[in-house]
DNA sequence: GCACTATACTTCGATGTAGAACTATCTCAC
DNA sequence: GTGAGATAGTTCTACATCGAAGTATAGTGC
């Protein structure tokens, strides 16, 4: 029961992200990876690349990659911190603020509406059941 | 909320691949993507590519790719249809078949375990909430 | 039978993703 | 200060993933 209960849990996610992403594609030009560093440093502020791949959960390599797009977009800025030379501190671009603060309300409100669905408490129980197996999930 | 908890959900989804996926990989080398190809034939017997993807939910090119590697593995095999000579049907070989039968309950019983923290009551919850959430998300 | 359309698959280009190996830098113990 | 070990990032390789464009085959209407 517990294979058939996960199969449930990621065909939700696929179908709230297939009502949210391809729409984040073609209208701002963003993926979802490129979206959740925008909003990291938009909400959190200038941070290194190891601080956003916790943020986010993704591996450094990964992180890499997706400012490498960003930063080649014109989104964001690298700046080499100046008393710890081993860092990257990703900065958000006029542009890339200017963009990310369009994006992201349309973004949200798609995921709203994509989920209304659900009532008030069906979310809430989602979240609590969620949030115990996001941080216990076993051993 | 509906966004807090559609990261809450992605969070648990990672939570479970991450105590399952890895081991999946370096005990038995194949991806996630690969256990659903040989999974569903193991179940269902040999299907032509187009089948398998709305099975596991992945585009055509997707399906390509994987049958292409689990094909250089081995573990299947392609064969052109005789009276429809545009599918290609994918039958499992012996060693595939032999591989799939171990791998499966391996990562069941792991599945099993990582969802452990949920009781039976809440198994139940998230899948019914989660099954609404898949067939009706928005619009 | 032929043109048109539909379907199955492949190819191509782009992105995401991870782990391993590597470089550069920092820190700490001494 | 110097050397050992830790940390931040990049590079490399491999796989997943999609959409768009292209190829081959099938089916349909006339």
């Amino acid at each position: 029961m517990a294979l058939s209960t996960l199969i449930k849990l990621q065909r939700s996610v696929n179908a709230v992200h297939a009502q949210t992403l391809p729409v984040l594609q073609k209208e701002f030009g963003i993926t979802e990876s490129q979206l959740g560093v925008l909003e990291t440093i938009l909400h959190l502020g200038p941070l290194c690349q190891n601080e956003l791949g916790q943020k986010i959960l993704r591996s450094g390599s990964n992180i890499t990659t997706v400012v490498d797009n960003l930063e080649r977009d014109g989104l964001v800025k690298r700046v080499r911190d100046a008393t710890d030379r081993r860092m990257q501190i990703v900065h958000l671009t006029d542009r890339g603020e200017a963009h990310i603060a369009r994006a992201l309300p349309a973004h949200v409100a798609r995921v709203v509406r994509s989920m209304s669905v659900l009532t008030r408490d069906e979310l809430l129980e989602l979240g609590r059941i969620c949030r115990k197996l996001g941080t216990d999930a076993g051993m």
